[in-house]
DNA sequence: CCGCTAACATAATCAAACC
DNA sequence: GGTTTGATTATGTTAGCGG
């Protein structure tokens, strides 16, 4: 009962960018971990009257600032987190469709003018956190533990140290991005690795 | 089984805090 | 002014659910 033709397609996109140079892990990325402490967030389902909402709002602003977010997670009793996956997802989503129907489209003053309203388009952002140097070293202990931890696990560390999941999710994203680009350009003390191909763009 | 889409990933980039 | 690093973005992948 050697491995389906099915599992093989998890594996399948290996070889493509960095393959295994993971430092944290021997095995690629944690797919099909079944694990309590990486299971993701349960998948949320909004109802007809939180989508109006929020297609509305997107038809408004597909890119709403930190405040206007906050006033939709309100609205409609959510999270602010899954309202900002949201947006990132219809707007992926909209992107390709539009590839697919370039028709003419171009907003022409329709709405979102309002006279009492500042533009600020992509001016206020959520305030930068600052993480003390207890949860930095709880954050960084955790992430030598376990990179890509599960909602279970975010939550824990969220209450651990008092700050919210959502920052904890970027945390390790930036983290782990961060790791990659390192090993991607450090020709210096590193190793003596400059014995590779020389081959760099 | 399949389409839709929330959840999640990386990489690039913006930008605040800090020197 | 440069570095560090949190926040946001585009883009692509994984997985849950209803038809």
């Amino acid at each position: 009962m050697a491995l389906t033709a099915e599992s093989h397609r998890g594996i399948a996109r290996e070889g493509s960018l960095f393959s295994a140079s993971a430092p944290w892990s021997t095995q690629l990325l944690p797919v099909q971990d079944t694990t309590a402490a990486n299971r993701r967030r349960s998948r949320t389902k909004f109802t007809e009257d939180q989508l109006k909402i929020l297609i509305n709002a997107f038809n408004q602003k597909p890119y709403p600032s930190y405040a206007t977010k906050q006033r939709l997670a309100l609205e409609i009793n959510t999270e602010e987190s899954r309202i900002q996956i949201w947006f990132q997802n219809r707007r992926a989503r909209h992107r390709f469709q539009k590839r697919s129907e370039p028709e003419e489209h171009l907003e022409s003053s329709q709405d979102e003018d309002h006279p009492e309203e500042k533009i600020q388009s992509r001016g206020d952002r959520r305030c930068r956190t600052s993480y003390t140097s207890s949860q930095l070293h709880t954050l960084i202990e955790a992430f030598m533990n376990n990179p890509y931890p599960g909602i279970d696990s975010r939550q824990q560390l969220a209450i651990e140290i008092g700050v919210p999941e959502s920052r904890i999710q970027i945390w390790f994203q930036n983290r782990r991005s961060r790791c990659h680009v390192q090993r991607k350009r450090e020709p210096d003390e590193a190793l003596e690795q400059r014995q590779d191909q020389g081959q760099d763009l």
